[in-house]
DNA sequence: ATAGGGTTAG
């Protein structure tokens, strides 16, 4: 092909581009590639028709604006022509915005405006493509003013490219107002302002707005039907969405795989799973979205198994294929899984991105896998995987639910940009690793930012109160809640605020609180008051509270199992007797305790009494050893809590095959002298595993950290952060 | 020789 052409170019002779003969260009029509063109190119210097500007045009867009195009190549070139037309300025910036350069873009505008050059009606949609949100705050105006300077405003495309230039940045305001003041708008133009309120996450004024473009007769397209739908399925609203399923098939609309698509996706979002299968199973081609958007269906319908069937059915994954069922399995609690099928990921070669680090650090937070987690920020760094907020978040959430308050806390402070996530964040991890006083200071540094707190900041700050027992602080701030930040308070926060009383001893007032709250007292408040009842061993009050807690849900085991816990303790054993009688009636069965260690990467799991470790045998001689050693250092075993019918000789083998007693064995065997071991354990850790760990942490000089249900245990040169306060 | 809008995920 090549050859062809340059035999045609040659026929032309050198002396060919006087005005009244321009060369002929039909042989730019075979180029093909990069390659050709520079041959082409080659043969227009030799021939000298390299200085017809019909040539240089024919070159310049083919090297700006093919798909093989080489903005390097075109930028030597453009060079070398002393008066560029606007036409060559055009496609200068069109290569730019292809490339994902739009600032390189701007600044080539700005040469041309400096050698006197008019930007024309072309200029504009290829300038302001591609604007992500901080070019258009630093250019977006000034640009818009010289549309304007240049009566350049009433071209469609011209507005259309200033619409979309502020909607896709998120300056939906601004893009509005230019929408507003627009007299001749086409569906573009609607698509593009409708996608913006899409982008801001305003899916009801997406609605409101395709409405009235409908009522205003203009035609939707299959675009504006693919916009709309994704509006709807984001408000999970059926009603509008079935209309628009009807208006495609009344009216013709052509459906396209992405239409299709997003048909699919607004189904299964609305929890028609059965119509959103119905129409995948009719596609004739389906790709890797239409796959993808049933497996993220099926996840938000909680059908995890169903979604891994689909899942496993895909001929081809993308890196969002593979996070979706990873969120799949994080939605259900089942993180070692999650970890599992990364693992996959990684084998099949699939790059992740920030999203799927997101949810591998939040399973490692949940698993307390702070290697793996480790591991996962050094490979974000070398990947150059996008650090933004809520990697950052993320990674301050792992570190804390890890137990290692220092890191989290130096995320924190290097993080350049941090937004109400990040903080509570903060609130949180430091409240429940026991540094309340801590937590408070970064909440007023917060509030000192003019970062507004929701109830989940309150829940931290209230959460820190009660580990640290600052009752008073407590109050106040429970008090203020409503007046400074305008936070209605709710369950959770009742629930705190039982919670703080109660544990610092205040049984009365807790209870007070709870008759006396607006709304019916749930089992979140209930169990707050109870569990201050078994700190405290008043069986009397913790009778009412587990009453009302098995009226609201009769089928909490764990209810059963803390008021045995606290006749135990309180060595009420007739009592222990009819409870015992009747959980057996109604099989109540304890949920078993269950403790995760992860050692070089893999997450061990151990249940009470387990024997299926591979190292089993050896876990169970070193807690003899441990045992013993112990002994010589002051440990006796406590069975206080223990409420099973048995000698206290058994209630000690009971207590000394405690799933976290498994687990630091296992973790003192298989890491080296002075590692810290890091446990996470499922239920409350018991009063004899506390001591003992203690104990642990003074005879080994290790430091042993035990992540229970709801806070930390730091063990450290024989005592814990808790204070035994728990 | 050069024009604009869309689906999946924390």
């Amino acid at each position: 092909m090549a050859s062809i052409a340059a035999t045609h170019l040659s026929t032309t002779p050198a002396h060919a581009h006087h005005v009244e003969n321009p060369p002929s260009t039909v042989f730019f029509q075979n180029c093909k590639s990069m390659e050709q063109l520079r041959q082409l190119h080659a043969q227009t210097i030799k021939t000298g028709v390299i200085s017809h500007p019909v040539v240089q045009n024919r070159i310049m867009a083919f090297a700006c604006t093919n798909e093989s195009s080489d903005m390097i190549y075109a930028h030597r070139m453009f060079d070398t022509i002393p008066e560029p037309s606007v036409f060559i300025w055009n496609v200068m910036i069109k290569g730019y915005s292809r490339i994902n350069c739009p600032e390189d873009g701007v600044l080539i505008y700005l040469a041309m405006l400096r050698r006197n050059v008019m930007p024309d009606h072309y200029t504009f949609p290829f300038l302001l493509k591609g604007f992500t949100r901080d070019i258009a705050l630093e250019f977006g105006k000034e640009l818009h003013g010289h549309v304007l300077k240049y009566g350049l405003h009433s071209n469609i495309y011209v507005q259309n490219a200033l619409v979309s230039m502020y909607s896709s940045s998120g300056l939906t305001d601004m893009a509005r107002s230019v929408f507003d003041k627009s007299c001749g708008k086409d569906v573009v133009t609607w698509n593009v302002m409708i996608s913006g309120y899409n982008r801001i996450k305003q899916f009801d004024e997406s609605r409101r707005l395709f409405n009235e473009m409908v009522e205003k007769g203009v035609l939707p397209t299959p675009v504006t039907i693919v916009i709309v739908l994704s509006a709807c399925s984001k408000l999970k609203d059926l009603e509008t969405g079935k209309q628009i399923h009807k208006y495609v098939r009344d009216f013709n609309i052509e459906p396209n795989l992405v239409l299709e698509n997003a048909l699919i996706d607004m189904y299964a979002a609305c929890g028609e799973m059965s119509v959103s299968l119905q129409i995948f199973e009719n596609l004739k081609r389906r790709d890797v979205i239409s796959w993808t958007t049933i497996v993220k269906g099926f996840a938000n319908s909680g059908q995890v198994d169903l979604a891994r069937k689909y899942f496993d059915r895909m001929s081809e994954r993308d890196y969002v294929s593979w996070t979706a069922m990873i969120d799949a399995y994080l939605r259900m609690n089942r993180f070692k899984e999650a970890l599992e099928l990364f693992r996959e990921m990684q084998a099949s070669k699939t790059k992740p991105d920030e999203f799927t680090m997101v949810s591998i650090l939040t399973a490692c937070a949940n698993l307390g896998a702070l290697e793996l987690g480790e591991w996962i920020r050094a490979y974000i760094d070398k990947s150059r995987i996008k650090n933004d907020t809520f990697v950052g978040n993320a990674l301050i959430d792992m570190y804390f639910k890890c137990g290692n308050v220092e890191k989290a806390l130096r995320v924190f402070s290097t993080m350049p940009q941090r937004d109400k996530f990040t903080w509570t964040a903060v609130i949180v991890g430091l409240a429940i690793n026991g540094h309340g006083e801590e937590a408070l200071g970064i909440f007023s540094q917060m509030l000192k930012a003019s970062i507004a707190p929701d109830e989940i900041t309150c829940v931290g700050v209230l959460c820190a109160c009660a580990h640290t027992g600052m009752v008073d602080k407590g109050r106040k701030f429970f008090a203020e809640m409503i007046s400074q930040h305008g936070i209605e308070p709710n369950f959770t926060h009742y629930g705190c605020m039982v919670d703080l009383l109660g544990r610092a001893g205040h049984l009365k007032e807790a209870y007070e609180v709870v008759q006396n709250m607006p709304m019916k007292p749930n089992s979140i408040v209930w169990g707050a008051l109870l569990g201050a009842c078994r700190v405290h061993k008043d069986s009397e009050l913790a009778e009412i509270a587990a009453k009302k807690m098995l009226e609201l849900e009769p089928e909490n085991n764990a209810v059963y199992v803390l008021l045995c816990n606290i006749y135990a303790a309180c060595n009420k054993w007739e009592k222990l007797r009819e409870l015992r009688q009747m959980m057996m009636n109604r099989g109540v069965k304890k949920t078993p305790g269950c403790s995760l260690i992860e050692m070089n990467g893999v997450v061990h799991e151990f249940v009470a009494g387990d024997e299926a470790h591979p190292l089993s045998k050896e876990i169970y001689l070193k807690l003899d050893k441990i045992t013993s050693d112990l002994k010589y250092a002051g440990y006796t075993p406590d069975t206080s809590e223990v409420f099973l019918d048995m000698g206290e000789e058994d209630k000690e083998v009971a207590v000394y095959r405690h799933s976290e007693k498994l687990a630091i064995a296992f973790g003192l065997i298989s890491s080296k002298p002075g590692a810290t071991i890091r446990i996470v354990k499922n239920l409350r850790m018991c009063v004899d595993c506390h001591r003992m760990a203690k104990l642990v942490s003074k005879v080994y000089r290790r430091e042993v950290i035990v992540r229970d249900r709801t806070r930390f245990h730091h063990f450290r040169q024989g005592s814990c952060s808790c204070k035994d306060y728990w």
